[in-house]
DNA sequence: GTCTTTGCAAACCTTTTGCAGCTAT
DNA sequence: ATAGCTGCAAAAGGTTTGCAAAGAC
């Protein structure tokens, strides 16, 4: 007898899920990870993908982003750290992505401050606190260039 | 003629669901306001809720804190200001409620300094960036007592 | 052989939408 | 009278689940 789910056995399947979403930087969806894969490995259903993404999430191998349209995003990067979302394309990028503005470095500086204060103090008041989450929304260079064109 | 949506009437039901969003501290999903209201209002219907909450998204009377265990949860105070949510329980706490523990104060500080960085910087590289979402995520002093009593 | 993993399809659940009737102006 | 607003029920869309077959050990 043991704790359910703790006998795990080996699967190509969820080996291949996995590195998806640590070798990918597009923080995926599970149906983005299902498409990927499905070329290679044909017999694959996008049920096992879920599955495997919340026994991922379960024991911390992969973190939400959060929903983007409807969808739940992803990342194989699991330490804390800021994220920009698009509201016109949905896509997510790291904050210190190469693309993005270099003024922000400053803001990541900060944010570091944060999660020290957060790490010192986070069992103040019977308070737990685990994970941080930093979201920036906007307009990627991308869709605002679009938008000019357009106008 | 007219922009779509632009020509807006007086409606009795709008009020009353951007009041009880406005008023609460407990960043409610449709739902719960549908709840809330149903008992004043018996005629009111889920849908009216969604749509006059989406309005009220548009123009930017409400914004959304993100979703939380499936529900979208929304808050009538629409600066950028951290968020707590608690993971077992679902309630999400604004970071500088009474309740929370003290030591947070200094992240308070720390996250004012990247909104004025991010004013500065927003419009780098051709990047626009309307808004900041920062959320803890842990467990409540509630739901820690809770899991002591029970273990 | 036993227990885990998976595909398939159905179920689930929140949110959106079409439409007919109602309300505000 | 002319739009906009709402209730109802149906549809939509992402995620989960039951079950029988396939795979790992």
């Amino acid at each position: 007898m043991s704790i359910p789910g703790t006998d795990r056995k080996h699967s190509k399947k969820r080996d291949a899920i996995l590195a998806m979403v640590k070798s990918t930087g597009s923080h995926p969806s599970a149906q983005w990870v299902y498409d990927q894969l499905k070329a290679d490995i044909p017999g694959l259903s996008l049920a096992t993908v879920y599955r495997n993404i919340n026994l991922f999430r379960q024991e911390e191998a992969v973190v939400s982003v959060g929903v983007v349209d409807g969808e739940e995003r992803f990342d194989g990067r699991v330490e804390p750290h800021p994220h920009f979302v698009c509201g016109c394309c949905g896509r997510v990028m790291d904050y210190d992505a190469p693309e993005l503005p270099p003024s922000f470095s400053k803001v990541m500086e900060k944010l570091k401050d944060v999660t020290d204060i957060l790490r010192d103090g986070r069992q103040d008041a019977g308070f737990v606190i685990d994970y941080r989450k930093t979201v920036f929304n906007g307009i990627c260079s991308d869709c605002v260039k679009k938008v000019k064109t357009t106008a």
